[in-house]
RNA sequence: GGCGACGUGGCCAAGUGGUAAGGCGAGGGUCUGCAAAACCCUUAUUCGCCGGUUCGAAUCCGGCCGUCGCCUCCA
């Protein structure tokens, strides 16, 4: 078996994976704050986090993740005050959404998906350890966490919190802190907010708290994988660790994976350059989710993803040659040759295709093997399919889908079904009459079906066996 | 200012010491009644620039140029 490589933000280098419980990985993925429907750039983060997920069963190990939704927060607070509903109301179409584009882009579901609302509890709890463990402290009815008191803080970003800059943020913080780094744990209620009974008055959970406690609460104290986008890694994770750590006296994660930016147009995403794009947004243009999730799945989660509706474009012909060959395979007949050489292309691709996966998750490696393969495959179409091979050929291409979840054509949202509402019989009947036409040499006849299917967008293509059509 | 990433053919993108995967595009071919579709072939003596290490570097080291990200609640 591959042994697994994945590059760890802590120490930022390729290190060998060992799972604290031999063959079982807890997992904890950040998940979305519900406030808005989420955007490609999430997505982004999501699918790399479904691809390690399925990267990590696939090499045999049993996977209990974790996903917080954040749904206390600010943003939401002042929205659903707006908006003059309680901030259950205002959220629960965004979960609903969150799991909509799950579903679309076949993102798996994973274990837990904790609420930060109902585990408040816990929270209180560990805020309670951290202040007597001296590593926090009350102030103007909020409790904040005194990062002076945690020698090892700034060691997942290499931050030195003397070099950093004193921000627009920092400067403006009202709060009462001891010092303007210390960040807040438990924030007191206003007038007017949701609140929750404490130890220090009615108020909220600060925002990393809700990791460092659910985590906990799922996973354990330590656990295995702890994964975000780039933005999380400083402030967000930095502060978990801070607070997990410190409250438990042992490590919180041992791997720290982080999937870069993506980027549209070659620029950050942002709603003042109407460059912010939900996946509802891709799919109302037509776009099928499938070649959305390739494109996603095509460039290594560690470099920028500069999306455009070019590469969009070219993923789906991308996605079209694996179809094509899919297609041509299943009107071959198979014929009495040795199965040995197909047999021995197909173990090539698999190996090239779990070693590409092993090394930190090489998806566009992975790739390059499908498509190596499906030229290979091309090949035995041309010269001769052995006994089985079509089998063969859909077992190695089944178990690499396992993973990518984007070679199958089964129902995917967004991708246009053509026919023109002719259905299969329907079709089935007019090649029969054009192949009919075209035994008696009335081409004309012919050539007009041949243009009436096209116009409902059906392909017909003459080959040596007779004719065949498909949806193009 | 601090921390970090990246720069590979027309476009996208793998490749971290042994002589450039793969996809899109383009050109040619095969097939065909003609087409279409599909398939096949071709398409980087070279990896931002300049030095260095090495028998050997896209890959390691130094410098320069360029692009991008983060720097307290943005995946």
């Amino acid at each position: 078996m591959n042994s697994l490589k994945l590059f760890n933000s802590l120490g930022r280098c390729l290190q060998e994976f060992e799972p604290l419980e031999p063959g079982h990985i807890r997992l904890y993925t950040c998940g979305p704050t519900v406030y808005d429907r989420i955007h490609i750039g999430n997505l982004r983060t999501f699918v790399f986090e479904d691809l390690l997920r399925r990267t990590l069963r696939f090499f045999g190990y049993r996977v209990t993740q974790a996903m917080n939704l954040t749904d206390v927060e600010d943003k939401i607070i002042a929205a659903a005050l707006e908006a003059d509903v309680d901030i259950g109301t205002f959220t629960a179409p965004h979960v609903a959404s969150f799991f909509d584009d799950l579903t679309t882009l076949r993102i798996e579901r994973v274990e837990h998906y904790p609420r930060a609302t109902e585990h408040v509890a816990e929270m209180i709890a560990m805020i309670e350890r951290l202040l007597t463990a001296g590593y926090a402290y009350c102030a103007d009815d909020c409790v904040f966490f005194r990062i002076g008191a945690d020698e090892d803080y700034g060691r997942l970003s290499g931050i030195d919190l003397d070099q950093v800059r004193r921000g627009e943020r920092v400067r403006s913080d009202e709060y009462d802190k001891e010092d303007a780094r210390d960040f807040v744990l438990w924030k007191g209620a206003k007038e007017g907010e949701p609140a929750w009974p404490s130890p220090w008055g009615p108020g909220r959970p600060g925002w990393h708290i809700e990791c460092s406690a659910m985590s906990q609460k799922y996973l354990g104290k330590t656990f295995d994988i702890h994964c975000g986008g780039v933005d999380n890694l400083f402030p967000h994770h930095e502060n978990e660790i801070a607070q997990s750590e410190s409250a438990n006296c042992c490590p919180l994660a041992r791997y720290w994976l982080h999937s870069e930016h993506l980027t549209v147009d070659g620029e950050k995403m942002s709603k003042s350059l109407g460059n912010c794009y939900t996946l509802g947004d891709l799919l109302d243009r037509g776009l099928s989710a499938r070649s959305i999730r390739y494109l996603l799945a095509s460039v290594h989660y560690r470099q920028q993803l500069d999306f455009t509706f070019d590469k969009l474009a070219a993923a789906d012909r991308a996605l079209k040659r694996i179809d094509d060959m899919r297609f041509r395979l299943a009107h071959e007949v198979e014929k009495e040759i040795d199965p040995g050489p197909l047999d021995r292309a197909a173990g090539r691709f698999e190996n090239a295709f779990a070693t590409a996966l092993a090394d930190d998750l090489n998806t566009a490696g992975a790739l390059g093997a499908v498509f190596t393969f499906v030229h290979t495959v091309n090949g035995f179409i041309d010269q001769g399919l052995p006994p089985g091979g079509r089998t063969r050929v859909h077992a190695a291409l089944d178990r690499a889908d396992q993973v990518l979840a984007v070679l199958d054509t089964g129902d995917w949202a967004g991708a246009a079904e053509s026919g023109g509402g002719l259905s299969d019989v329907e079709i089935d009947a007019l090649v029969a009459a054009r192949s009919e036409a075209r035994a008696t040499r009335d081409f004309a006849a012919a050539d007009r079906i041949r243009d009436q299917l096209s116009e409902a967008g059906v392909v017909v293509e003459d080959a040596p066996g007779g004719s065949r059509w498909k949806r193009g």
